[in-house]
RNA sequence: GGGCGCUUAACUCAGCGGUAGAGUGCCACCUUCACACGGUGGAAGUCGCAGGUUCGAAUCCUGCAGCGCCCA
């Protein structure tokens, strides 16, 4: 027999092993299921992380969380799915790849876009997606034949699908806008990609010179303060926190109100240093307190000023180029980067006088997220969704109906309201940008008509004109709208019939023929996927992402019987659960810059990924972020320690009982243990103990507490099994020439299938050694290929034993008095002794029955059954019993008195509390009759107690 | 500026209306034939502060202080 483990567990031994076994075998793997199945699936998509990406402790931690509740819904029976895959990450990845072109001379202009994007694809191919491996390493239970990569042709071919249908919905246009742009990256990024910081600045103000009224204003009945075309000597000074931008400046903005400037309204300045006469507007947008109340309009380098421009019909004159250098607009300063810029137009300004002041201000500058450049708004051509009308689905799908139901649940539900505050104030999405890498934008630009042909298939004509110059739009999608897509995607949209038509004409002929049914089971099997688990710092994201084009596009994709999908049935996902985030021991967030970032594998190669899976699952209660402590995990290494002891304290015994040939009936195994009536106390208790275990585990799961489970699980293995059960259990192991058989063996069979039950209860939490030991325990023989793929604990009603768990309770009451006497009154270790029991008949016929218990576990030699305690230098009182160690031994009085003198004011304290609460009348009244109750009868316990307490003082001998 | 969260034993966190809990750490003793990644026992908290509601508040409400996060 195989059962000769190691004495000390070693994780680095078992763990590579299951890990290549699992994904060799595919054990994980999962297909739709054929009409008459009646399981319920379980479905989750990993939200994908990025290409570029390695493991981290995030990663790790939601990776566990899904994992944990992906093999517990496996093991209680549902069709689960996991599916695995990553992100292209345009800027990520086409940074990624620059550098490294950079370092070979070489640029990707220089390459041209087909070589470059040749070369990203070797790159991914080589080096792309280290996660995936990191999380086969890690045991994910995941299904590895449907991985996905958001560039993958099938993909591919619904984003176009998707982008072609919006436009012919009428739902994406083009236009020019502000964008953030990343001068480093030259590209558009969005808002989430922005990152914004305090950065300590200044205002400047500046003196724009008023004018006087031309002649063509006069004509228009403007009033008239002095000559023409001179300045009036008088100025308006606006202030900014970023000077430069004042030579695209098309406009200055004073609120209507505003008593400081009604003299001005109607009168024009004069830009300095470009000489440019522009008009005063007034717009109630303007802030009365900010600055002077008089501000700047750059349409074309704030997102602000834009929307003045709009209201007002104001030109936008753009001055910077793509590269963040002034263009030619800029007049003198074309070609300075736009801090030399700033810095010229500053001293510009000294020079002539204009400068009003410079005061400090800290305010939020926007970086890129990827390259942390100083993202500057700019004006440019974007393609963009218009949101609105996905939104109002996606809010739809969140927002409680008339009868309190929700398409998709938020866990915890505060961010229910963080995600619809969001939504409801989202501004259409730019979809385009400036990169190679990507899914290039399937519209066509004509040459002859400048009309754009957006088609499925790649055009050879203007769809317009007909014309034959047309060329591809070089702009590709922001990865968020293929990753947004993947709910759908990933089963096969639009892969299946019935999706090449337009709206408006929802299909349920589609489904006539067999293969257009097998096209679409997956979809049918699995959408909408069960959950989403992710961080709330993703909620924008994928999870908004995912919730507006899964609720748009499998919208219309009609329900298995044809008829139309409702709304329930077309989120991408029926729950959101958002995870906690992982920081450091100190509770700082884990940053590269502040080099506290703890590598996962590090930590799993150090103490295993069992133990460091069970101190995230142990940590993750809602709300809180995780302070990620190795001194937990040291705790839980010692448990996994723990467990395997155990194991091969069992692997021992039923060796031995072999031997003389007791063995256990496998039938035992692989269900719920029960119990006889008869069976001995802690056979009963133990087997009562998992039930009420299981029940909480289950439950707990169900709450998404994973903590609860995960400490229910410790104590009740380590608490309960190892501590109690195993140590009363060895009594019953009698392996000699007289032993009753018939007994060792019942024991035998309680301690190994309540052992084999618990395994499979931590399984989900410590998936590597539950397998290593259960293999073991059917001697690498087992009924399953995994434990994975085993029936997950659950709890009967009928072996709740109450009287088993009371019982049960009272014995560990009086063993654990006598051992602290002991140690009271320094009997040594070895050394077993006589006590004296006072404890009603009842009770008494409980101890008695299991008087060897407290024998074995108490080193009681004899136990005594008295009326009052009369031997013995000290007792001690519960409410159940009084007892007393006989010991020849002088105790340490004044030690004794102190401890008695404590016990005494405790005790005190604790009655006069329920003494005062019993003499309240009100209490008496309005309190709950148990509660009133169980105050009296610990009243006078307590009362007891102290009575005990004072009389063994004052029996002390003086010293 | 708007919103959210946190403050409980030395540390990390549960508990969220009925006389304070866990893990780690700490102290003492013990190498007992599953385990020293162990066993046994023990010490340790006026539950951030101030009001209020209640028969009763760590738990509900209000205010304050400190810490953190998100959005603008």
């Amino acid at each position: 027999m195989p059962h000769d483990l190691p004495k000390a567990y070693d994780p680095t031994a078992i763990e590579d092993h299951w890990a290549e076994y699992w994904v060799r075998e595919n054990l994980f793997a999962q297909s739709a299921p054929d009409a008459s199945a009646s399981s319920q699936s379980f479905t989750i998509l990993l939200p994908p992380p990025n290409v570029t990406g390695n493991l981290h402790m995030g990663h790790m931690f939601e990776h566990a969380e899904s994992d944990i509740l992906i093999r517990w819904r496996r093991m209680g029976g549902d069709r689960v799915l996991w599916i695995p895959g990553t992100d292209h990450a345009g800027i990520a990845t086409q940074m990624l790849v620059e550098r490294q072109i950079v370092i070979e001379g070489k640029t990707r202009q220089q390459m041209g876009r087909e070589a470059f994007v040749e070369r990203v694809w070797e790159w991914r191919r080589h080096y792309g997606g280290a996660i995936l491996g990191q999380m086969k390493r890690l045991g994910a239970s995941v299904d590895w034949q449907r991985e996905y990569f958001t560039m993958d042709e099938n993909l591919s071919v619904a984003v176009r699908e998707a982008f072609v249908r919006l436009h012919e919905q009428g739902l994406i246009y083009r236009g020019a806008y502000i964008v953030n742009w990343c001068p480093r990256c030259q590209t558009a990024i969005s808002d989430l990609e922005v990152v914004h910081e305090e950065q300590k600045g200044h205002l400047w103000e500046i003196r724009y010179p008023v004018i006087h009224p031309t002649d063509e204003d006069r004509s228009a009945g403007a009033p008239v303060i002095g000559a023409d075309g001179k300045d009036s000597g008088e100025f308006l000074t606006v202030a900014t926190t970023r000077p430069e931008t004042m030579l695209g400046d098309v406009a200055v903005a004073i609120h209507p109100a505003d008593e400081r400037y009604l003299h001005l309204h109607g009168k024009k300045l004069r830009l300095p240093l470009m000489n440019r006469e522009i008009p005063i507007i007034l717009d109630e947008w303007v802030s009365l307190d900010f600055g002077t109340g008089a501000v700047k309009v750059t349409p074309a380098h704030d997102p602000n000023d834009f929307a003045l421009g709009e209201r007002h019909h104001l030109p936008s004159i753009n001055v910077m180029d793509s590269a963040g250098l002034i263009n030619a607009e800029g007049g003198a300063y074309s070609g300075l980067d736009r801090y030399q810029a700033r810095k010229r137009v500053v001293a510009d300004l000294e020079e002539q006088g204009l400068l009003a002041g410079i005061k400090d201000h800290t305010n939020n500058v926007g970086h890129c997220d990827r390259c942390k450049t100083v993202v500057e708004p700019r004006l440019s051509t974007q393609w963009f969704v218009k949101i609105q009308p996905l939104a109002d689905k996606a809010i739809a799908a969140v927002k409680p109906d008339a009868a309190g139901n929700k398409a998709i649940r938020i866990v915890p539900q505060q961010y229910e309201k963080v995600y619809l505050e969001w939504m409801e104030n989202i501004h259409d999405w730019c979809i385009s940008r400036q990169l190679w890498w990507g899914h290039r934008i399937p519209a066509w630009h004509c040459a002859t008509c400048h009309k754009i042909t957006v088609a499925r298939e790649d055009p050879t004509a203007c769809s317009h004109c007909g014309s034959e110059k047309i060329t591809q739009e070089t702009d590709v999608l922001d990865t968020w709208f293929s990753s947004g897509l993947l709910p759908v995607s990933v089963f096969g949209w639009p892969n299946f019939a019935g999706t090449h038509q337009t709206l408006g004409a929802p299909g349920r002929s589609h489904l006539g023929t067999g293969e257009n049914r097998k096209d679409r089971a997956d979809f049918d099997a699995f959408y909408p996927t069960s959950l989403l688990v992710t961080g709330f710092d993703i909620l924008f994201f994928w999870v908004a992402r995912m919730i507006m084009m899964g609720c748009w596009f499998s919208g219309e994709v009609p329900m298995p019987d044809g008829s139309p999908r409702p709304l329930a049935e077309s989120v991408p996902f029926r729950e959101v659960y958002i995870h906690a985030l992982v920081r450091d021991a100190n509770r700082e967030k884990m940053s590269k810059t502040k080099g506290n970032v703890v590598d996962p594998i590090e930590i799993v190669k150090q103490y295993g990924t069992d133990a460091v899976r069970f101190t995230l699952a142990s940590m993750a209660s809602p709300g809180t972020d995780i302070a990620f402590n190795v001194a937990r995990t040291e705790g839980y290494r010692a448990f996994a320690n723990k467990i395997w002891n155990a194991a091969r304290f069992l692997f021992m015994n039923v060796d031995r009982a072999a031997e003389i040939g007791i063995t256990v009936d496998p039938a035992a195994l692989g269900s719920m243990p029960v119990v006889a009536e008869d069976a001995p106390l802690e056979a009963r208790w133990i087997v009562a103990e998992l039930h009420a275990t299981a029940a909480r585990v289950n439950q707990s799961l169900h709450d998404y507490r994973f903590d609860e489970a995960a400490n229910t699980i410790y104590q009740f293995f380590w608490g309960s099994f190892c501590d109690w059960y195993l140590e009363i259990v060895k009594l019953r192991l009698d392996f000699s020439e007289t032993a009753d058989k018939a007994q060792t063996k019942a024991a035998l069979t309680t301690l190994v299938s309540v052992f084999e039950a618990a395994l499979r209860l931590l399984s989900p939490f410590m998936p590597f050694i539950t397998e290593e030991i259960w293999y073991a325990l059917y001697d690498e023989k087992p009924p399953a290929k995994s434990i994975a793929l085993t029936q997950y604990p659950q709890a009967v009603e009928a072996a709740t034993d109450a009287s088993a768990l009371s019982q049960m309770a009272l014995v560990q009451s009086l063993i654990v008095e006598v051992r602290a006497l002991r140690k009271e009154i320094g009997v040594e270790e070895k050394a077993s002794t006589p006590v004296e029991v006072r404890i009603d008949p009842q009770a008494q016929a409980v101890i008695a029955a299991n008087s060897t218990m407290v024998e074995r576990l108490a080193k009681v030699s004899e136990l005594r059954f008295v009326s009052a305690i009369t031997a013995g230098l000290s007792s001690h009182s519960t409410p159940s019993f009084d007892v007393a160690v006989i010991y020849e031994r002088t105790i340490d009085v004044a030690a004794e008195r102190e401890r008695l003198a404590k016990d005494i004011v405790h005790y005190e304290k604790g009655l006069a509390s329920a003494e005062r609460q019993l003499g309240n009348e009100s209490f008496l009244a309005k309190a709950p009759a148990q509660v009133v109750e169980g105050l009296k009868k610990q009243e006078a316990e307590t009362r007891a107690l102290l009575d005990k307490a004072r009389s063994a003082l004052a029996t002390l001998p003086r010293n």
